[in-house]
DNA sequence: CACCGCCTACCTGTGAAACGGTAGGTTTCG
DNA sequence: CGAAACCTACCGTTTCACAGGTAGGCGGTG
């Protein structure tokens, strides 16, 4: 499926466009021209690929669904989890872009925010098992798996805001370790 | 200081409609319009206490600023803590206003990033000292008071999102208390 | 108490820009 | 030749903001 056929590059250059404005303005500031304008095109000749707006939007989540799949579907470690982090920390404009967008989710009637809902379900999910399959049913503090998942992803994001609004005084990837130090040890 | 005249007055009222059309469409998509119809003005009428949009926000974000300020000035304890994070889950609108806000501030040259900035900044140091008054210089899992507090306020912000999300699954002050056993106590 | 002038709090009127989207023509390429 | 890709032209709406007018309360003065 998805070959490469010249309408299908396109619309990657075009959602790769997306990404980047979505970063700097969120959905609601990011005009189409802007869009449009980063890749060679008129803002009419956009929506030839794409009709609307909000089909440009579903595209940009559609790729974020697709790039964390990858991943050799949801069998990570705790080890990987830090390091994806890390490498989150090289890449502050896709982090950027989704912050953005999630920040504005939570208003009413945005776009993105039954996608957002689905998501967050889904990896407390992931979290959930990835917990059980590192400790068992009890983290050594005691708590089952579905208990931490959430604090799991809460840090995860709100590490996320906190580094993007001051990347010099907060480092993100060794936050996250202590975290996990948190999660997995017992008073040293 | 800060006499009661009626100015004083209509201003407040203004800020308090600014605060729940933030709430309902983020800054960017506020309009002018929308909240002075909320408070019987029309847009106009609004820009003769605040000149600009720009005006507006920042009395918003000083409005809150004073908002908790009130508990006697940082000298919270950690139960007072959790309370919060309990009041807060009766206060959705009041949340979701702040989460918007500072999904939007990531953005590039957002009129609030500065003063989130700053904030969190602040917020860090004043969780540092309050781990600190409750830990002494090593929390029960080896961590100092400078390390976990900036775990302390990504959990607060990430919780906020995911309970914004879907509150009817995710229990925000239960998760937040699972936090603290987290933090404070080693394996049970 | 009557009158007057002034300042505050609004209003109407207007404008320029940006927005997403439609309609329809033209080029390019297989 | 036919379809896909893209453009020009346009439209209606919404946005923040400016300009200028008006109504009403309030203090001072005769």
């Amino acid at each position: 499926m998805a070959a490469k056929t010249r309408s299908d590059q396109r619309r990657a250059e075009i959602v790769r466009a997306a990404l980047e404005v979505i970063a700097e303005r969120g959905y609601r500031g990011a005009s189409l021209a802007a869009v449009a304008e980063r890749v060679g095109l008129t803002q009419q000749g956009l929506l030839h690929h794409f009709p609307t707006k909000e089909a440009l939007l579903v595209a940009v989540l559609e790729e974020r669904d697709q790039w964390d799949a990858t991943p050799s579907a949801r069998e990570w470690r705790m080890e990987l989890l830090a390091s994806l982090v890390e490498y989150n920390a090289m890449r502050p404009a896709i982090v950027q872009t989704f912050s953005a967008l999630l920040g504005e989710s939570v208003t009413e009637d945005h776009p993105a925010r039954g996608y957002f809902t689905r998501r967050y379900a889904s990896v407390r999910e992931d979290m959930a098992r990835l917990l059980r399959a590192e400790y068992g049913e009890r983290l050594p503090s005691g708590l089952t798996p579905e208990q931490a998942a959430p604090l799991l992803v809460a840090v995860l994001d709100g590490l996320q805001y906190q580094w993007l609004l001051d990347p010099e005084n907060v480092d993100m990837p060794g936050a996250f370790r202590n975290f996990l130090v948190l999660l997995g040890e017992q008073g040293s």
